[in-house]
DNA sequence: TGCTTGACTTACG
DNA sequence: CCGTAAGCCAAGC
């Protein structure tokens, strides 16, 4: 199993009103967290990456700039254009 | 078949 | 907040 097609299958699990560090992923599959961050530019589309953010909170998909709008849409609390990682319990662990 | 480059995140001060 | 250093994987020729 590649690393790539580990961190496409983990982050299209990933359910709705949930995000999950680079970290996170990379620690299930087995993987560094650079690993998964280079999957996500590979890949580009194709996989809900908005919901994948750094360990800070911080968005770093290539849908920057809409991702607070979307993962707000999704029930996420946003601590301004960051996820709040340390409000509720949206983080996935998969 | 073998080698190189590029891309990305995390931790610390 | 910013910058730096480190490491790993994939693709192409």
């Amino acid at each position: 199993m590649n690393a790539g097609d580990a961190v496409r299958e983990v982050a299209a699990t990933i359910p709705r009103g949930r995000v999950v560090p680079y970290g996170a992923i990379g620690r299930r599959i087995g993987v560094g967290p650079r690993q998964v961050g280079r999957v996500r530019g590979l890949l580009g589309d194709g996989v809900p990456w908005w919901r994948v953010v750094r360990a800070d909170g911080t968005p770093a998909s290539c849908h920057e700039g809409r991702v607070p709008g979307l993962l707000r849409g999704e029930g996420v609390p946003m601590a301004g254009a960051r996820v709040d990682l340390g409000r509720g319990r949206h983080r996935w662990a998969g």
